[in-house]
DNA sequence: CGCACACGTTGTACGTCGTACAGTTGTGGG
DNA sequence: CCCACAACTGTACGACGTACAACGTGTGCG
């Protein structure tokens, strides 16, 4: 594809793997296809990264950085501890093929250490002692990046993979189940094929977890 | 390994997958180790599966099938909803390294069919309506399988890691960050490298789960 | 009793992946 | 000018998923 302009940097690969990944899928992010890509021999990538699990956090910890955490601000805790979580949800949300990196590597750079430090701070505001506030804030921030993951958008690169055709295929396969044994799944089957990745999808989950936050908490 | 009795059947990989699974992570889970394991050849897997992806989505649906649904019972649509996740979690957490897979594979099979049809039950039943239904419901499932695949367990096979070790060692990085920038992170150190794959995480996350649902609900 | 045939398995081969190891270049500071 | 070292190339290996065709074998039918 681009032949390199002068060098190549550590930060240009993960541009551009993330880009890759964006558009066909983390499968593709392929330390062959970024060579490539970039007009290089693949051991050319050793030089930057020691080996592809390297590369996969340099991506996880770009995904982080690129949370625009709020100011410290003086609301309440719970809608203060909404906003982290928003924050994090839009940063995530445009690059679904990478969320799933983040689940495990959280707590290995320094954004991610930020963003886990802001979100103990509110959960003690709340009440929690430190064990807890080490629990509900390590799910907390796992259960954002599970709101990402499953979208369905994410598995449309497999060669040329037709998302819609598969959603509507999906909705059929549910609404000809039998009435007698699956209503509900009948009845719920437009918004189970498409619920993912839709507006109310994360905002009503969002709020079941800042609500859940609030129902847990001791004091 | 092991030398096949009589005949391979697809049941008998699956079992096979799974304890490997189990035993050494789901990496391990390969067309030829599967082969190797049942004294067979690796193109011998494809009578039985037409490509791996099948082979996963069996798993996934094995795994989902052992989930112990308890009755339809009479008590509280909060304390169903919890048993219900309760006794999904039991089904998963024994396999840490495959509950991943259930993830996008709820919906294709009876035996998750019967799950998600007994959750979202339990949220009409809690005011909510069809489409609140599928968008909670299909959360609160991810996030019980989120809950189970973000074990460091499931990090322990790769060429003899020392999960132990590797717990001290993050543990020790936590505690010595700059205590001016990170003192809530600092605090929580401890719980934060253990806190999953224990009780505590498990009963208190579902609690914040149904609790979420409760302060969510409509009516 | 024997034979055909489908079921289950084998053998070989191809393309892709990550990456070890050693060799080669281009460029900036002495 | 030159040379050291950062950046990159070339070749090779083993593991992976799997296409395709050939092979053995047990079972049911004549």
């Amino acid at each position: 594809m681009a032949k390199r302009s002068v060098r190549l940097s550590r930060d240009a690969i993960i541009d551009c793997a993330t880009a890759l990944a964006d558009a066909e899928g983390l499968e593709a992010v392929t330390i062959r296809r970024l060579a490539q890509e970039n007009g290089v021999t693949p051991m050319a990538m050793y030089w930057h990264f020691n080996d592809k699990d390297s590369l996969l956090d340099g991506l996880a910890e770009h995904l982080i950085a690129s949370v625009k955490l709020p100011e410290p601000g003086d609301g309440m805790w719970d809608e203060q501890l909404r906003a982290i979580l928003v924050a994090f949800l839009d940063a995530i949300r445009p690059h679904p093929a990478l969320a799933g990196l983040a689940l495990r590597r959280i707590l290995v750079a320094e954004p991610g250490l930020r963003l886990a430090e802001r979100v103990l701070d509110l959960l003690r505001q709340a009440g929690f002692g430190p064990e807890q506030a080490a629990e509900v804030g390590t799910f907390l921030m796992c259960a954002v990046i599970t709101l990402v993951v499953g979208d369905p958008m994410a598995a449309k690169a497999a060669v040329g993979g037709d998302a819609a055709a598969d959603m509507r295929h999906k909705q059929a396969m549910l609404q000809a189940l039998e009435p007698g044994r699956y209503p509900n799944l009948i009845a719920a089957a437009p918004a189970l094929v498409s619920c993912r990745g839709q507006d109310d999808y994360f905002t009503i989950n969002i709020d079941l977890l800042v609500q859940g936050v609030r129902g847990t908490r001791r004091n």
